[in-house]
DNA sequence: GATTTTCAGATACTATCGGTATCTGAGTGG
DNA sequence: CCACTCAGATACCGATAGTATCTGAAAATC
């Protein structure tokens, strides 16, 4: 095996990465429509037959520069957390991860127009939900953490806080990719607002 | 008088306002990208050179459903809101208002996909936040009317709360548009949280 | 009311895009 | 050494947003 110097699925593999590279810079910084196959691949140094030898097409490589970013985001939230003490250090740094802290601040704006664009097909639809789903569970599991860590009650279930945090995230990062002026702060307030000081009522009815 | 049947701006009028309609029919249910303007005009009874003559482009057309809806919505929710009698009424018909009661429920997908399209045009864009801060300022009166009847508060400003809620219809409508199971609930579970129940704490710090 | 002007909308065209079909040549196994 | 494979290049196609030009009927002018 590999008797010359790399062998042909080394290769391929590190196209695969360049394009989704430079794709995933050019995704963030156009956005999905205004970004053309042919200047990623011109970008990276191939031609358009170097995607779709890697890609089944535009809407997969876009699935795939989502996953890389998604991994990132999980994975900056988590160290976020884990490494801040107390809560309001952990509130600000989920916060900056909703909308431009960590990562790239166009993730919202990429995300919800992919997923616009990508409504009808049925199979990449599917793939999205199934990422949402691991990000919401991810973000649940992180509101148990910190409540817990806490002492801390949440005002809702869970998963019902889960969803309302990260809709709110992706909404406050669209509404924010158009107007810059709109006011970070809101993700926190609300959080706060959902996590009573210790000794509070519960939610009741 | 207009001496013949009509006059040129009657019908340019009747052309632009047919154009519209089959418009926003078209956007919403496949989509910005997935609307050509040459079906768009053919639906309608008319060329391509019909859209260019009453339009500076595809994004102005856009510009001008979203008014439409935008007014539809406005009207929508205000109604619920003063033919409703007690809050939990009130409540839903909010709730309904953000993602599909009211209307269309494909509204929010097309806001956030036009929204990620139109970044890069500086006028539409503006145009855009304009609008949604028509929609922030009337969700945070119809905010302060129903608190103030019911006798509660909030505990977020109401700027703030509005500006959340907005977002998070926004958010909470584009991942639905991909994914149905998502709960509508939510809507309504994060504004009972936010308005707590008369007699409850203020916010603190 | 005949002639001239105007302009809403039609027609014809271009550039660019995503996607497909085909080709090529370096790497691989025999 | 040769035949085969297949990653990537090239050439093409259909669709699309936008532009340039044309046309004919309404409007203006006399």
């Amino acid at each position: 095996m590999t008797g010359t110097r790399v062998t042909r699925a080394e290769r391929q593999a590190q196209t695969r990465g360049r394009l989704i590279e430079v794709a995933q810079e050019m995704f963030l910084r156009d956005g999905y429509a205004a970004t053309s196959l042919d200047k990623v691949a011109l970008e990276a140094g191939f031609s358009k037959g170097a995607v779709y030898s890697n890609f089944a097409g535009k809407e997969e490589l876009c699935l795939a520069v989502l996953d890389v970013i998604h991994a990132e985001k999980v994975r900056g939230v988590r160290e976020a957390f884990t490494r801040e003490a107390d809560l309001e250090a952990q509130l600000k740094a989920f916060a900056d991860w909703a909308h431009d802290g960590l990562g790239e601040p166009r993730w919202t704006a990429l995300e919800v127009e992919f997923g616009a664009v990508a409504r009808h097909n049925e199979w990449v639809a599917a793939e999205l939900v199934t990422r949402h789903r691991e990000i919401r569970e991810a973000i649940g599991q992180l509101i148990e953490y910190v409540v817990e860590e806490a002492g801390l009650t949440s005002r809702l279930p869970i998963p019902t806080a889960a969803a309302a945090l990260l809709s709110l995230g992706v909404g406050l990062g669209a509404l924010r990719s158009l107007d810059a002026h709109i006011d970070v702060g809101v993700f926190t307030d609300v959080m706060r607002a959902l996590i009573p000081p210790a000794g509070d009522d519960a939610p009741a009815d």
